[in-house]
DNA sequence: CTAAAAATGAAAATGAGTATCAAAAGCAGG
DNA sequence: CCTGCTTTTGATACTCATTTTCATTTTTAG
């Protein structure tokens, strides 16, 4: 027998007329247990998998909603699909990008993001959010 | 009377079988004389303006051609248009996005360059290019 | 000059993402 | 647990940037 799990908070509930909805929490399960870097496609595919009745145009708002509510991030990557990554409380991760393998590497640094902040204070300059992607091939690709 | 400039070298030559044509010199005559991010379709109709038969197709082909060429950088920012930006030899900027009205904020940080080459070093990864997008609201739009 | 290879343009095709709209589901008050 | 009102949903049609196709033209090697 399957439990449905009770979610303990409404994270959508906080935002204006937003409702809770079976279809946006199965999304959120869904996009919560995954990690980094679902494309539209297949977190559609995912959640299909999980519970039948859920439309293409349904996740691709929800993940709209999701950025807006500060859960989710765009990526854009070089393939024409958008990309939602995880947006965790304080945490903000930069990529390498092998464009071999298509592999991605995270990374953290402290120090880059300090010197953005000054750069962005030099220009007058408020950041909402930023994106540093390195380009190149990984250690396996590059023989 | 116009004088037709020859170009002194051909771009083109050096790769495998490609060919240097009157459409791809028109279209690097005029990406050059561009400035900073220019979309595939901004930079048609400025073909078009200056010779009349080049088509879109063609200069979508180019681009990618530049791309590989490592004349011209893909830029991808969130309105669905990919814009491309020179290449310069030794030269790098990365960009402050303002979401308010599009502006775009160009610098330069050698310590940010050393600070990636770094990671790429710690992580066996060879760097062929990399995007730094800062977006938020400029001085203006901050109000 | 000539043949083979590559490039072009116009138009059709693709594909990610969005808009539409009737039907279904959430929600507040009784 | 009805009622009426608003939001959400799914299916589908649509948009629009980019790509493909293919017959024709242009380059280039020889």
């Amino acid at each position: 027998m399957i439990q449905e799990k009770k979610r303990t908070f409404n994270v959508f509930a906080a935002s204006k007329g937003l409702r809770s909805t079976r279809q946006r929490d199965n999304i959120l399960d869904v996009f919560l247990a995954t990690h980094q870097h679902v494309s539209v496609e297949e977190l559609y595919l995912k959640v299909k998998a999980v519970s039948q009745g859920v439309g293409q145009a349904t996740v691709y708002r929800t993940l709209k909603l999701f950025v807006e509510a500060g859960l989710a991030r765009e990526i854009l990557l070089h393939d024409g699909q958008t990309r939602y990554e995880h947006v965790l409380a304080g945490e903000h991760h930069d990529h390498l990008v092998c464009t071999g393998c298509n592999s991605i590497i995270e990374f953290e640094n402290e120090t880059i993001e300090q010197l953005q902040d000054e750069i962005a204070a030099r220009h007058g300059f408020m950041i909402r959010s930023h994106k540093l992607e390195i380009y190149g091939l990984c250690s396996r690709c590059r023989t």
